[in-house]
RNA sequence: UGGGCCGUCGCCAAGCGGUAAGGCACCAGGUUUUGAUCCUGGCAUGCGCAGGUUCAAAUCCUGCCGGCCCAGCCA
């Protein structure tokens, strides 16, 4: 690795304890994989898990499957493995086999046999409460099941009947033979199979029974040949489990679980549960809203692929929990759009403005780059008239000194077109200013002026005439409390301010044609995208630029 | 008071016995027809705390302290 990689190639532990598999030759090519539930969107902790299972295969030439873990029939949906097979396709990541658990049903149910047979299973009629009694607690032992030494036949027997479909749900259960006193309480002889007559979305009725995850989990690994399982840390009391079942169970390999902590950013949430519960009680209005933290929410919100890829390379893996500032993610997704979005103007909170020296009915084109660094992103003409609107910010009746923008008596460029000065301002019976009266220096044409004069502010402004009218949707955090995940109820620390509709607003022509999937930055507010889901011109603020003025007029409040 | 894991700058994070990388944030300048971008500089005598080993410790040892996870027939 040369110096200047040191910064754009990701290290960490995961990466180092592959690199020496390979070193040492443990192993001879990488094998990941990306295991959904598919009971709910992805979001971007999933985003993190991918990058780094993706990330990792990628980067030693190795090959990642996307599986999805589809054990638990209740829950889990086809709508959700389509969403997640198009967010991994968004982020731009290629799977080498797409998986299901389900696929290794009967290999598991074999395998099942197979551990009965070596006095390693058994079929437990014990109830789930009775179950959770004989459990023991985290200080005291469990107590051993009456059926634990059931007879191999009879297990055999059993086990086959439950799945044949002969009894009812939770009439039995299969349990792994381990050890009741156990300090790991995974270890007390942990469910493997329980009955449930659920019809599944890929096997539909043919199974009465299904397997659990611990017992899955590990053997799809192997099945699949991965060699570095990557989980996140709560699974880590899970491994000894892990281990236990391949070191029974008669596979090929033998994959190493390793874990690592799950991402965790401020002011959201990370969780199924409480997503889908923002759903369902209409916080949002669904899985792909933009203020979701969902992957589907963020590109409709406009951020890109490449943003998400570069957040998930800066925050790093290890295993120590943590709570990622928005900040790092707004810097990802600014850094990304600086440098590809076309450059247009668009005017939120329109303030009407008249040129009282401009020629009545007259038009000109002007000249705008869009983008001011990149010569070959080309340049658009533009329109400019005698009535134009300016934002409505961009107007102080009474300005302080640093204040570079209009008041009367000042002078700004207006971009890419002439100096204004302000010379009136009319209001309207509730003491509103609604329309601004100035003079152009005819002499400015451009934005220059041939004296050289300094003008500090520019600003952006829309013909009258010319525009379109759209409607803007500006987001803002989801909630006001940096970690709602651990409030008591997190649905009371909403932001009710994380959405605010504008419409009328006032946008360059071009936009008219805008298309989904193109990104603008508004100079001067922010980096937009029209809307995917609305057929009327609306546009999405993926995010402000950076706001110096704001922080000072804030530090002077 | 059972077991597992984690503590390096406000937030992340390198470091693996040789004298604290980097990013974000923040601060101070410069350039600028976006108060954007960009550029320059600043930002841990210190690595949870206390002892010990060593010529040398964030790195090794011991003991504390703090935090997270586990008692689903969820994953």
């Amino acid at each position: 690795m040369s110096a200047e990689d040191e910064n754009t190639t990701p290290t960490n532990f995961i990466r180092n304890i592959i690199q020496s598999d390979l070193d040492s030759g443990k192993h001879h090519a990488v094998q990941t994989r990306f295991p959904p539930e598919p009971n709910g969107y992805l979001h971007i902790g999933h985003a993190k898990s991918i990058c780094l299972n993706f990330g990792v295969a990628e980067d030693f030439r190795g090959k990642c499957n996307l599986r999805f873990d589809d054990t638990n029939p209740e829950k889990e949906d086809d709508e959700y493995v389509n969403a997640i097979i198009e967010d991994v396709r968004w982020l731009n990541f290629e799977w080498d086999n797409l998986c299901y658990s389900s696929d290794y049903f009967q290999q598991l149910y074999d395998y099942a046999i197979a551990l009965i047979k070596q006095g390693k299973a058994y079929v437990d009629s014990l109830s789930a409460d009775e179950i959770r009694e004989y459990r023991g607690t985290l200080t005291e032992a469990g107590k051993e099941s009456p059926d634990r030494n059931r007879s191999i036949e009879e297990n055999l027997d059993l086990f086959a009947r439950m799945r044949a479909g002969e009894f009812e749900d939770g009439k039995y259960l299969l349990r792994a033979k381990i050890d009741m006193a156990s300090p790991n309480i995974n270890m007390r002889d942990p469910a493997l199979y329980r009955i449930k007559k659920a019809h599944h979305q890929r096997t539909g009725d043919d199974w009465p029974i299904y397997p659990m995850y611990d017992y899955t989990h590990c053997i799809s690994d192997a099945i699949e040949n991965i060699t570095h399982s990557l989980c996140t840390l709560e699974f880590e009391d899970h491994r000894p489990l892990y281990d236990w079942v391949l070191d029974q169970v008669r596979t090929d390999s033998h994959p190493q679980q390793i874990e690592f902590a799950r991402l965790q950013l401020k002011y959201t949430i990370t969780s199924k549960r409480k997503l889908n519960q923002l759903v369902t009680d209409k916080h949002v209005s669904g899985w792909d809203d933009p203020r979701m933290p969902t992957i589907s929410g963020m590109r409709r919100r406009g951020y890109t692929p490449a943003s998400v890829r570069d957040f998930c390379d800066r925050i790093g893996v290890t295993k120590k929990d943590s709570f990622i500032e928005m900040a790092v993610l707004e810097n990802s997704v600014r850094e990304d759009l600086n440098e590809h979005a076309v450059r247009v103007m668009g005017v939120l909170n329109p303030l009407k403005v008249t040129i009282e020296n401009y020629p009545e009915g007259q038009v000109e084109g002007l000249t705008a780059k869009n983008h001011p660094q990149k010569e070959e992103m080309g340049t658009r003409e533009i329109s400019f008239s005698k009535t134009i609107y300016i934002e409505r910010d961009d107007f102080l009746e009474d300005a302080p000194k640093k204040f570079f923008r209009l008041s009367v008596g000042r002078e700004v460029r207006l971009r890419y077109a002439y100096y204004i000065t302000c010379t009136d301002f009319v209001k309207d019976e509730n003491g509103e200013v609604i329309e601004l009266i100035c003079r152009y220096d005819p002499e400015t044409r451009g934005g220059s002026s041939p004296d050289g004069r300094k003008i500090k502010g520019t600003i952006h402004w829309v013909s009258a005439g010319h525009a379109v009218d759209a409607s803007v949707n500006l987001y803002d955090r989801l909630f006001t409390h940096p970690n709602p995940a651990g409030c008591d109820d997190f649905s009371e620390h909403l932001n009710p301010e994380s959405l605010t509709v504008l419409t009328r607003c006032k946008l360059e022509a071009c936009l008219a044609e805008a298309r989904t999937g193109i990104h603008y930055q508004f100079e001067r507010t922010g980096y937009f995208v029209r809307d995917s889901e609305t057929d009327s011109l609306t546009f999405n603020r993926t995010v402000t630029l950076r706001d110096t003025w704001a922080k000072i007029d804030k530090q002077n409040q």
